[in-house]
DNA sequence: TTGCGTGCAAAGGTTTTGCATGGCA
DNA sequence: TGCCATGCAAAACCTTTGCACGCAA
């Protein structure tokens, strides 16, 4: 086991992380401090994320392979055991917090032959508000082809 | 609407797509291609693919942001209807077919207002063999189809 | 002939890596 | 004082784009 340290760099970034509910990009991270005059290399935003992400402080989803990938502050251990639904759309994360995930396990245990890893699962969707309202993003599984 | 060529390239490209049931990449395709001493460049590859994807012959997944998109030929929208459970120790894919799916996604967006994306989300976890075996061989071009 | 498709190379973006330096414990 | 973390820049990587040429209809 490799000793960690505390440093500057790691406490602002963890900060900017739990200040934001919404997912964010190592850009925006980057852009952020950089804002704030915090001098931050791009490397280190990696590596603190990659960290974080393994000790279970932040989750990291692909909404849009195009823009990389976005990190999120998550409550901890306990969202090791349920899935977690994201909406493409706004980004908002759901904390699938019910008995029919023992349901939806056994299931894909018995009948998949698959254990399951709750924790590391994102299930991709839209939310209700974003269903039904006018807030629309291509999706990009579907190969639309968005230029900017 | 544009008119549509039928080219050599566009017909290999579909060609190899449909001999394989498993994900490919485009690098698959190219270097697929390339051995048979078939000369495609890269930019048709994912130019063709692109189009095959909002013809809808082809849909397009993204496994692993690292490797790249992945893209597998369906008859009809087959892979838009089934989860994806992706052994995060051999990198096997199973593509969970069946009618516990609908189940799943009623009770999701019953008791949790939320809208399914079936075909780009991916359930982590591990396979029966990884799971009684500790063989741990990362292959992420280890992909079979689960059907029951 | 028309104009879509292709090949090549360069460019675009995100993420990783090598190496010397900085800083926590 | 050890070593981990950081910064910088270069590299690696996948993917897109510009442009001239090829080729299907």
């Amino acid at each position: 086991m490799k000793a960690e340290y505390n440093t500057r760099q790691r406490a602002v970034i963890l900060d900017f992380l739990k200040e934001n509910s919404a997912h964010v990009s190592a850009r925006d991270i980057l852009e952020h401090l950089n804002a704030m005059g915090i001098k931050v290399g791009v490397a280190t935003i990696y590596r603190t994320l990659d960290k974080l992400c393994s000790i279970g402080l932040v989750k990291k989803f692909v909404i849009d392979e195009r823009s990389g990938a976005c990190y999120q502050y998550v409550r901890g251990a306990e969202c090791e055991e349920h899935f977690h639904l994201k909406c493409v759309s706004c980004g908002k994360l759901i904390h699938m917090d019910c008995d029919f995930l023992a349901e939806m396990e056994k299931h894909i245990l018995d009948e998949h032959g698959f254990t399951v890893s709750s924790g590391k699962t994102v299930i991709y969707g839209r939310c209700a508000e974003c269903e039904l309202g006018e807030n629309f993003v291509p999706d990009s599984s579907c190969c639309h082809t968005h230029k900017h």
